[in-house]
DNA sequence: CCGCTTATCT
DNA sequence: AAGATAAGCG
């Protein structure tokens, strides 16, 4: 797995994705499929696919939760492998008024993916995003920053995958002032959804239609105008709102678009939205009452959806709970730790490079917002995980620090206990010896954030014959069939 | 009513 | 307490 490994090319649109490392796709495949993107991918590694314990790995895990196998055989049918990374561009350049980002991980070092990486750019007028599991960043030639508008330093973890799609909504509508990008982002996500129920989920179980009898006690509201019932699903849908709109957008006419709940009235979001703010003011003032940087969590046995903490005023960030995330809960029994990863805590080092890894690079795509990533620890396929930055564990505490970036120190975070409301404690661990050595001794500027979209892994289809797939997989692993594009973009043009 | 917010009511 | 309704305001 190290090192190696050719071309790899991928793309996000709204709909869809080209992602060359699977496991990555298939979580970002449970997100976005959830607000209807089809994907596909395209790789470009001589010759050589994933490797079949990724595969089977992963599809273990899908097959132990019970998940469906109709998104899974629409993304192993969405996927194209070229041989040569001429082939891959070729794909794209096909493509390129389709497409919305690039995603690349070929390394920095390697000369022919610099020169993609400038084809890709000058020609397709892509948005280029760089994964490499690679080195410190602060080794990063400025000339590949400037190719790209954002850098990840592996393990790229799906939370940060998920948020890509909205990089491609940016680049989608052009230069968009912030104020536009709420309703930017929630036109795409409308479309999205109505994308997913025509060509990836046919039916989905999620329907729970009423039949309007005398009482029916649904939460439904379809006509009568009964009493709206908050149920966990529909405040997950409210929050899903706040998130993808951001705090300082999310206002009721749109939450309600956004829902997309029928019947749904403005008013009764207005109210729930006043009751969630004042929520959210309490919890708010509770751990941090006089400081910019506030963490608001709602954990323990809660409802995961409120499981989120808030970084300032003016934007927040999901933090699935263990609980609430199946694929990752599954690899965490084995492997320990979810993590929050937010590049922007520390790192003086890249900072003062100019190259914060997850963070922007570049202007011109007006990306603003840096990733926030969730690592899913050392899974077979990442040993060492590299993160600079925030974290959170699943014990609830939120560590800053770095591993895996220098050599072989292991622990050294400052670890900011989060117990029930009220005091913060602050406790230094330990600090890395050489690079940073003033880390969070004041809140780091606050980082922007990008909304990410929860998730619901409920009720995707059936289960799939992991044999099956695996015999489709290794087999070539050519899927491209005469349709693709019909079904891939479509609806687009 | 145009929509958002705040206050009040049940 | 949760949600609806009223009222204030740009």
């Amino acid at each position: 797995m190290h090192g190696g490994y050719g071309y790899t090319l991928m793309a996000v649109n709204v709909r869809f994705v080209w992602s060359p490392i699977w496991h990555m796709c298939f979580a970002a495949l449970q997100r976005i499929v959830k607000i209807g993107t089809p994907f596909a991918r395209l790789t470009s590694r001589g010759g050589h696919g994933p490797s079949q314990s990724s595969i089977h790995h992963l599809a273990t895990i899908w097959s132990s939760k019970k998940h469906a196998s109709r998104p899974l055989l629409a993304w192993l049918k969405g996927v194209l492998k070229v041989e040569r990374r001429n082939d891959a561009l070729d794909v794209i350049e096909d493509r390129k008024y389709r497409l919305n980002l690039v995603v690349t991980d070929i390394p920095w070092f390697n000369t022919n993916g610099f020169d993609t990486l400038q084809y890709i750019g000058n020609e397709f007028k892509l948005a280029v995003i760089s994964t490499s599991r690679n080195e410190n960043a602060k080794l990063l030639p400025a000339d590949f920053a400037s190719r790209v508008i954002l850098y990840f330093l592996k393990s790229m973890s799906v939370s940060s995958f998920e948020t890509l799609w909205q990089h491609a909504c940016v680049k989608e509508k052009g230069k968009a002032t912030n104020a536009e990008r709420a309703s930017m982002l929630y036109e795409n996500v409308i479309e999205a959804s109505l994308g997913n129920t025509l060509a990836v989920c046919e039916d989905t179980p999620e329907q729970t239609e009423v039949t309007a009898d005398d009482d029916s006690p649904q939460k439904n509201k379809k006509k009568n105008k009964k009493r709206v019932v908050w149920d966990e699903k529909m405040k997950r849908k409210f929050l899903e709102a706040i998130e993808l709109l951001g705090s300082d957008h999310a206002f009721p006419k749109k939450i309600v678009e956004v829902m997309n709940v029928p019947g749904l009235t403005r008013e009764s979001v207005a109210s729930h939205l006043q009751k969630h703010r004042i929520t959210m003011k309490r919890a708010h003032g509770a751990l941090f009452p006089s400081s910019q940087f506030a963490l608001n969590f709602n954990s323990s046995q809660g409802n995961p959806e409120t499981n989120f903490y808030q970084l300032g005023s003016s934007s927040s960030i999901s933090v699935p709970s263990s609980n609430f995330s199946p694929l990752f809960h599954t690899e965490a029994s084995t492997s320990r730790s979810n993590l929050i990863h937010e590049p922007y805590g520390l790192g003086s080092a890249q900072v003062a490079s100019g190259l914060v890894p997850g963070s922007r690079v570049n202007q011109t795509y007006g990306i603003e917002t840096i990733l926030p990533s969730i690592d899913i620890g050392g899974s077979s396929s990442n040993p060492n995980s590299t993160y600079v930055g925030f974290r959170l564990a699943v014990n609830g505490k939120v560590e800053s620090g770095q591993t895996g970036v220098s050599s072989n120190d292991e622990k050294k975070a400052v670890v900011v206990n989060l117990s029930a409301e009220g005091a913060e404690n602050e406790s230094l661990v330990q600090y890395p010896s050489t690079s940073v050595d003033h880390v969070a001794q004041q809140p780091p500027s606050l980082p922007p954030m990008v909304p990410s979209i929860l998730h619901d892994f409920e009720s995707l289809g059936a289960d799939v014959e992991i044999d099956a797939l695996m015999n489709m997989v290794g087999s070539g692993g050519i899927f491209w069939e005469d349709d693709f594009d019909d079904t891939i973009f479509h609806n687009t043009d």
